[in-house]
DNA sequence: TATAAAAATGTAATAATTACAACCATGCTC
DNA sequence: GAGCATGGTTGTAATTATTACATTTTTATA
């Protein structure tokens, strides 16, 4: 909550409840949750919430880095407060989204030389040990 | 139109006009087209094709091993016919998609033991050479 | 407290995708 | 060749995610 706050402040951007709450949301549930489960979930405590104010808060955050799209080949887009470059599996079977860590630094490319970088986004798709068991 | 044909039939898919024209359109367009793209394209040849059948067409590619889907983080699915696993860069400039070779088999990762993977995605964003200059 | 700027809301529009029932084509059997 | 079954295709409607935008509310500050 305070954390939060601060870290807003941090970034020049104003610390509104619902900020703080999204933020917070993230923060605590690192399971690169949807725009809806988001908002699902935080409308409880704010009955007055919309869903564009997620919406608008998310693409907030991601454009101050302060969260990353998760794409994982759905046709819905997941956030994640994680912002180091990591790699997420996707299960097929219980349909969680897990992090890895990769160095993806390593990655050696041809055929960018000369084109320049934003972003570095990784997923697999397949089975957890969980569901294989 | 004779090789698709061929490639269709070695992979046990009734080669109809539809499949065969999705298939030939995704391998001489590397462009990674979306749905809407290839739709538009062969319905000025096949003025009876429907968006429901190339939808149905790729997923059935999909599950056979003859394209993947190409994600590079924006909410329409792209198709590509070469199957092997490499890289896609998306330019915020002029749109493009390009492909992009890497290793992918050299990334080690931590988190995923015991995990059955099936598909390996990666995407990089930001600004191809031409639209810098 | 008044006011301006920023944030949030709600509704409506857009766009991608899926579901599904009906229709059509092909090849096989009699 | 007629009938039939299977598989393929079509078109419409429904669903779902996302965006646009005008209005209202909140907030910070003078």
């Amino acid at each position: 909550m305070e954390e939060e706050k601060e870290l807003l402040e941090n970034t020049n951007i104003k610390p509104s409840i619902a900020r703080v709450k999204v933020l917070e949301y993230l923060r605590n549930n690192k399971t690169h949750p949807t725009v809806e489960e988001i908002y699902t979930s935080l409308a409880e405590e704010i009955p007055t919430l919309s869903k564009t104010t997620v919406y608008n808060t998310l693409e907030l955050f991601e454009n101050n880095g302060l969260a990353r799209i998760v794409n994982v080949g759905e046709n819905e887009s997941r956030y994640d407060a994680d912002i180091s470059n990591h790699g997420h599996f996707k299960c097929d079977g219980c349909g969680r989204v897990y992090d890895f860590r990769v160095n993806m630094e390593a990655l050696e490319t041809r055929g960018l030389e000369g084109y320049k970088i934003w972003e570095k986004h990784l997923y697999y798709r397949g089975i957890c040990s969980r569901c294989r068991d």
